[in-house]
DNA sequence: ATTTTTGCTTTCAATTCGATAGCAAAAGTA
DNA sequence: TACTTTTGCTATCGAATTGAAAGCAAAAAT
């Protein structure tokens, strides 16, 4: 399952985790949208398939950036939630989105995601506080 | 040479050209090490093939986050420098290295990248200055 | 004139990706 | 209760990508 670093560099071991071209997507439906279930994260504009969705949750959760849990009225759904470490990803994804809306127009119509644009580290701290506030629900 | 944009998502856009394993460390090394040959960038501590290193130089190029250049005493070597596109990644690697310093030391030992731990914005600024300057030497 | 360096390209086996189908257990419905 | 549907996956398998090694032509160095 887990594969070796390729070098002590802090940004190679995070690119070993999560440099690859889904981990970064589910975790942003995770963290933006709130999105808790296989099926929720299944349904998104670039349609992940089962058996990556599936690999990638593994993955992540091996990593700590996820992890798996249930509500007592549904046996059968995993309710997956980011931990700590998930969370602190955000200034990672919403430096994507930055980064994108500015240098990529001229290569593919950009979406705006609302209210990604304002002052950076406002925004990077409310996307974890509110990701926060809606963990509490679980306890 | 390039590929479908999955989404109209910004995030995702990024992902699209630099979410792979080694784009961004071709990125750090032109970027934190003023590394500008492909000789210089093929001898970093991950050891990327060759071929790999060409096909990324191109879709780099083609993206135009880096452009090639030649000095006048040599004529064979190439010079690979940012452009302003990819300078501005500076706040993603910055982002990704705090991040692996923070949360991946359960994992991987990680080595201390200097200086880049101290005030995050100061960091990005001149980080990305740094090159700029550097950039002066080539016009 | 010869050797070395540089910036690649080619080859090819191994790995990974990813679309589709399948499936068992739980939940919903009649 | 029987049935249908939903959910969260896993299995399959061809296609695409990766990456180690070798090769190579042009330029530079000796």
């Amino acid at each position: 399952m887990k594969k070796e670093f390729r070098s002590g560099c802090p940004i190679s071991s995070t690119l070993d985790v999560v440099g690859d071209k889904w981990s970064l997507l589910i975790i942003r439906d995770m963290l933006l949208k709130h999105k808790k279930t296989f099926k929720e994260i299944s349904y998104s504009d670039e349609r992940i398939a089962p058996s990556i969705l599936s690999a990638r949750l593994k993955l992540l959760e091996s990593y700590k950036l996820i992890f798996k849990t249930k509500v007592p009225d549904n046996k059968k759904e995993n309710i997956y939630l980011l931990t700590e470490k998930g969370i602190r990803l955000a200034p990672i994804i919403i430096e994507f989105s930055l980064w994108g809306n500015s240098n990529m127009g001229e290569f593919n119509e950009i979406d705006d995601i609302e209210g990604l644009n304002s002052d950076k580290s406002y925004i990077m701290q409310s996307v974890q506080d509110n990701y926060d506030s809606m963990l509490l629900d679980f306890h």
